[in-house]
RNA sequence: GGGGUAGUAGGGUAGCCUGGUUAUCCUAGAGCGUUUGGGACGCUUUGACGGCAGUUCGAAUCUGCCCUACCCCA
């Protein structure tokens, strides 16, 4: 498991250098003999806690964490017709108790609106207990027929977090729709990820929803992952499960939803954007391990630099930062290669010159060295990890405008989609994108979009030459 | 849905065509010692032929079925 030996694939061959990394960086194990589920590594697992330690952070301000049951009866499921249409293929069954077949068929929720909202038709019922906001950080279950992949492309999705929320009007649930919107963004500017946010085109929203808006971000390949997403839900679930309550003047009136969701797909991005072909770099918030100290063990003066090694490390761990001291008997070199591997954003390298000196010799995981004065070194070493989390956020932020081409035609189109995104001008026709999609590969993701990076204007629609508005092509995963 | 290729230690591999006794090499792991400012070295050592049948005196090797993975086409 721990195999520290040797380079990884280079990151310009993304899917070896993806795959290799999550066993390398001790993130996931893929050899659980099931097709599409995985395991974490309790180091991957301390990243994901972290994570998702901030967007619990997010959520909680103004919503309350829940939980929901895994198993929901086959008539609550079936009874949003778009909904389940959008899912008939890809749920799991459970169709018996022991060797007893069961009455009624028990759906693993492949997400959670049916194993809610009859709930919440209980929950609510007069305008006083609006809006209300949940959410929930659960694990759901698809059963994916294309190819699986570790954190992107799951038969069990472990770290689902979803919102889901109920409003008096359709106006307040748009509301919730741009709040949640702006918290996403919030969610991955503090993980140094930019991302693409736009509205799906109609053919692609949620299944049962009247709009959908997505958040998306671009691989090294150039190819998008959709990251999170904001659904609007109308009124279409509460008809379907009599979410209603009494207004002011004593009516009953039905109550309009919202959904949002953030998967381990987030992960999966903090990994493939920001690391490199060294490995894993972190952003200090969710690192496992933010400063790791390495003594350097020279002849005589072992004991000595080993002392003051762990004063350091209990310095720090006293000012609050995570770190570890690694004494192990290996080389300093290995150490080095060990933890950039992982990702920890600051090495602190101590040994007899640096103690003669006063200050140990710091290395930033995303680049540069200096020394830091032993003395008041906590205030030191969190003003590196600030510098660490700023060229982290701008190479990340570099990358994407590289990664942004505008396209006039569809030979152009083409080209841009080589290691980017496109963006161009579309009618809004559903032939328009599927000869985009034909002739190129690559997909609308969605209009509107909001990026300081695409500005909104009108133009001719690359594909037909009408009248059409900016969007967004990509080839997607 | 159709076709192809492949499964050998924790990871990566050689051997298979042409059956032969102790299954190759690299790496990782364990123990001991010497070491430690960018992947140390020496000695000792653990560990594998995807599963089930069959052919045979003898199967990693040949045959059949099953499972799994990857690639190509719809």
């Amino acid at each position: 498991m721990d195999d520290d030996t040797g380079a990884l694939p280079s990151r310009t061959d993304f899917s070896s250098w993806y795959n290799e990394i999550l066993w390398r960086a001790e993130i996931m194990d893929v050899r659980y003999p099931v097709k599409g589920v995985y395991v974490w590594y309790p180091f991957g697992f301390g990243i994901r806690k972290r994570t998702y330690g901030l967007l619990r952070e997010l959520l909680d301000r103004d919503h309350e964490e829940t939980l929901f049951p895994l198993l929901i009866p086959e008539n609550e499921f079936m009874k949003e017709a778009e909904h389940i249409k959008g899912f008939e293929d890809e749920v799991y069954w459970v169709t018996h108790g022991g060797l007893t077949p069961l009455d009624v068929k028990l759906a693993l929720r492949p997400t959670s609106e049916t194993a809610i909202y009859p709930m919440y038709a209980l929950w609510v019922r007069s305008h006083a207990d609006l809006p209300l906001k949940y959410y929930q950080v659960v694990n759901t279950f698809r059963y994916e027929t294309k190819h699986t992949r570790p954190l992107i492309r799951l038969r069990e999705i472990t770290s689902f977090k979803e919102a889901h929320t109920v409003h008096a009007t359709w106006e307040e649930a748009a509301a919730q729709v741009e709040d949640a919107v702006a918290r996403y963004c919030e969610f991955y500017d503090r993980l140094g990820i930019p991302v693409l946010v736009s509205k799906r085109p109609s053919w692609d929203k949620f299944p049962g929803a009247d709009y959908t808006i997505a958040v998306d971000c671009v691989m090294p390949d150039g190819r998008t992952l959709q990251i999170g997403t904001v659904h609007h839900l109308g009124d279409h679930f509460s008809k379907t499960f009599s979410i209603t309550y009494e207004d002011r003047d004593g009516e009953q009136k039905l109550a309009f939803q919202t959904c949002y969701g953030i998967s381990e797909r987030s992960i999966a991005a903090l990994i493939s954007l920001h690391g490199d072909d060294r490995g894993l770099v972190l952003p200090p918030e969710v690192a496992p391990t933010q400063v790791v100290v390495v003594p350097i063990i020279v002849g005589k003066r072992g004991e000595e630099v080993l002392a003051a090694a762990r004063h350091l490390t209990e310095t720090l761990a006293g000012a609050g930062i995570r770190v570890r001291l690694d004494d192990r008997d290996l080389r300093p070199g290995a150490k080095y290669y060990h933890w950039e591997m992982r990702g920890v954003p600051v090495r602190l390298e101590l040994g007899p010159r640096d103690l003669d000196a006063g200050v140990a010799t710091a290395v930033l995981r995303t680049g540069g060295k200096s020394a830091v004065p032993l003395d008041g070194v906590a205030d030191g070493v969190r003003g590196l990890l600030e510098t660490a989390m700023a060229t982290l956020r701008e190479t990340a932020a570099e990358h994407l405008a590289g990664q942004v081409r505008t396209a006039g035609s569809i030979d152009e189109l083409a080209k841009a989609l080589e290691g980017g995104v496109a963006v161009v001008n579309w009618c809004g026709e559903k032939a328009c994108a599927d000869r985009v999609e034909e002739d190129t590969g690559g997909a609308v993701l969605g209009v509107e979009v909001r990026s300081a990076l695409v500005t909104t204007a009108e133009g001719t629609c690359v594909a037909c030459g009408r009248k059409g508005t900016t969007a967004l092509i990509g080839r997607s995963y």
